[in-house]
DNA sequence: CTGGTCACCTGGAAGC
DNA sequence: TGCTTCCAGGTGACCA
């Protein structure tokens, strides 16, 4: 392998399957797991060693935060809010990127583009496909533009069948689509879309609009579902995952139907199918999703 | 406003 | 063996 990018050693099943990307319920467990270790800690310098991902990384970081207290760290969708008394530093994991808590004198990877240093340790941002962002913003953090417009957070209360039904009317799109439309609901990204639909027994196409009251509280708790148990399944090992080297990837997690194509279904044993929507793979059990 | 498509980036797998 | 092509993914930008 690459100097510093760890082996993920031999695998036969498809990355696909696998390597599980920062959906709600990763970014939600690395925002347990570093909370009881950061807050509170005053930051000693930040190394930035790429000068952007998706955006360009804020200039002097360092200057900004050294010195500062972290506060605490919420999170809004798949964005983490690092909160100080000065401002907020806005985190996104993109699609392959981690957080983690390493001795700040372990030698840094080719992909390890930002640490953020309290005393011995360091808050290492690894993002090897480099989709992820890192922001600053002074004032109100949810009044950032990439925060403002997103829509309903799916383990809230609000989000219920009632809700659903609702916010659907009218919308023609795939009910996978709209699931994950972020400015609809946070955080449900390709695997829990499908996980979700495979959960409520409904097809990945039916347009949005179409779903009776009954099949959006289906929906609905399906969606809490499939959340809470990636949620619960992390949990498990999360000290282990913050702590970790990074070598193992995200938490295992057995999935329904997501990278299961030509597999057959575990409820009813029908061979599940693929199919393209909005250019991203949808996987579904053709005899339990209508 | 809605719906559809593309670009961004990289590593790994598949194809030639 | 080595090159090329495709694919995965979240999400903003842009189009009709």
């Amino acid at each position: 392998m690459l100097g510093g990018f760890p082996n993920p050693g031999k695998r036969t099943a498809t990355n696909l399957q696998e390597a599980a990307m920062p959906e709600l319920p990763e970014v939600e467990i690395t925002r347990r797991g570093l909370l009881p270790d950061l807050a509170g800690r005053r930051i000693d310098a930040v190394v930035a060693r790429h000068a952007s991902l998706r955006y360009p990384l804020p200039r002097a970081l360092g200057r900004l935060l050294a010195g500062r207290s972290l506060r605490g760290i919420d999170r809004r969708g798949k964005y983490l809010l690092f909160r100080f008394d000065h401002g907020t530093l806005i985190v996104h994991l993109g699609m392959s990127g981690s957080l983690r808590l390493v001795p700040a004198a372990e030698p840094a990877g080719r992909h390890d583009h930002l640490d953020i240093v309290f005393g011995r340790r360091a808050l290492r941002l690894r993002d090897p496909r480099r989709f992820g962002a890192v922001l600053w913003v002074e004032d109100d953090a949810s009044a950032h533009p990439l925060i403002a417009p997103l829509g309903i957070e799916p383990l809230s209360c609000a989000f219920d069948g009632a809700w659903l039904h609702a916010a659907t009317r009218g919308r023609a799109t795939p009910v996978k689509l709209f699931l994950m439309d972020s400015h609809a609901i946070v955080g449900i990204g390709n695997i829990y879309a499908s996980e979700s639909l495979f959960r409520a027994g409904i097809h990945p196409r039916t347009p949005a609009g179409r779903l009776s009251r009954a099949r959006c509280q289906r929906l609905a708790e399906a969606v809490k579902a499939t959340l809470e148990a990636a949620l619960a399944a992390g949990g498990s090992s999360l000290r282990d995952f913050i702590h970790s080297d990074g070598g193992s990837g995200w938490f295992q997690q057995q999935h329904f139907v997501y990278g299961r194509e030509g597999e057959a279904c575990r409820v009813c044993g029908a061979r599940l199918r693929q199919l393209r929507l909005g250019q991203r793979s949808t996987f579904y059990c053709p005899r339990c999703q209508r």
